[in-house]
DNA sequence: ACGAATGTTGCGGG
DNA sequence: ACCCGCAACATTCG
């Protein structure tokens, strides 16, 4: 269940290997159509027939098909996983998308829980619309997050979670952000300090890199590729540590709700 | 055995 | 603006 540095894995395993060769055909193995978000089969065949991928590249959780004209998306949502091979008999129930090339060569999109999308569209206007900053980019400074905190009257970890504000981070990498900047999930936004929005910046930016270095972090099924899986499971500090001691200050790490998302958190270090 | 939970997103309602 | 509840779906866990 894949955020910024479980795509940015799979756009980096995809970008040297994708074939570069015309587009032949497509098809839904397990005829899950509605895994097409915004068109038929049909308009899906015009827009893609005889296209090419130039490169692969990503915006927020969003994975880019940069074709030579127009772009394929594909997001992940909770279990989908994009492969080069062809899955085992008994997993092609799963696979809701293949695009077939001009090589023999195939790529499979494969979704247990069918809740993944493609999206065909000549331009990304749209995407950039719904958007918010990429917190490994240059825009994301220090100031510019004091500012926007600011601006918002909301608690952090919802706001965080709102992908037109920053786009990217998902439950696992906000729960670790702000138990390294020792921020209480449940804290509005602008009472946050410019000290500790300071130390949140550094955090998210330190976090997000040093995931994509180890390949993301698989804990139930996310994998990359066949079965190619994460590593930075083993750096988590909070996140799935119910009952663990913190690694800070041994206090036992408990688990609530926050926006209806479970959350784990130090009642110590982070004070609301 | 069965209800609850799972790393995502979008909608409607208050 | 913001928060909540629920929906999409399949599998695993307690």
């Amino acid at each position: 269940m894949p955020e910024l540095p479980e795509v940015q894995t799979v756009v980096n395993y995809l970008q040297p290997s994708i074939s570069r060769e015309n587009i032949q055909s497509l098809e839904s193995p397990n005829r899950y159509y509605a895994v097409l978000e915004n068109g038929s089969p049909l308009d899906y065949n015009n827009f893609l027939i005889g296209k090419k991928i130039k490169s692969v590249s990503r915006r927020g959780k969003y994975i880019i098909l940069n074709l030579n004209s127009g772009y394929l998306l594909i997001h992940l949502r909770m279990t989908g996983k994009v492969l080069l091979e062809k899955p085992d008999p008994e997993n092609m129930k799963y696979v809701s998308f293949q695009l077939n090339f001009s090589d023999d060569s195939s790529l499979f999109f494969h979704d247990v829980r069918k809740f993944g999308r493609i999206y065909m569209s000549k331009k990304l206007d749209w995407l950039e619309n719904k958007l918010g900053v990429e917190p490994l980019s240059n825009e994301f400074t220090p100031n510019w997050l004091y500012k926007h905190l600011k601006y918002h009257k909301r608690m952090i970890k919802p706001l965080l979670l709102d992908q037109k504000f920053i786009a990217g981070l998902g439950n696992i990498y906000i729960d670790e952000s702000l138990w390294e900047s020792c921020i209480h999930p449940r804290t509005q936004s602008n009472n946050i300090s410019q000290n500790r929005s300071n130390q949140l910046s550094c955090s998210i930016i330190n976090i997000l890199r040093k995931a994509i270095s180890y390949n993301g972090t698989t804990i139930i099924n996310y994998s990359y590729g066949i079965n190619n899986s994460g590593n930075f499971s083993d750096k988590l500090h909070v996140f799935g540590k119910t009952n663990f001691p913190c690694p800070r200050c041994n206090t036992l790490i408990v688990k609530n709700f926050v926006a209806q998302r479970g959350t784990h958190f130090c009642k110590k270090c982070q004070k609301y």
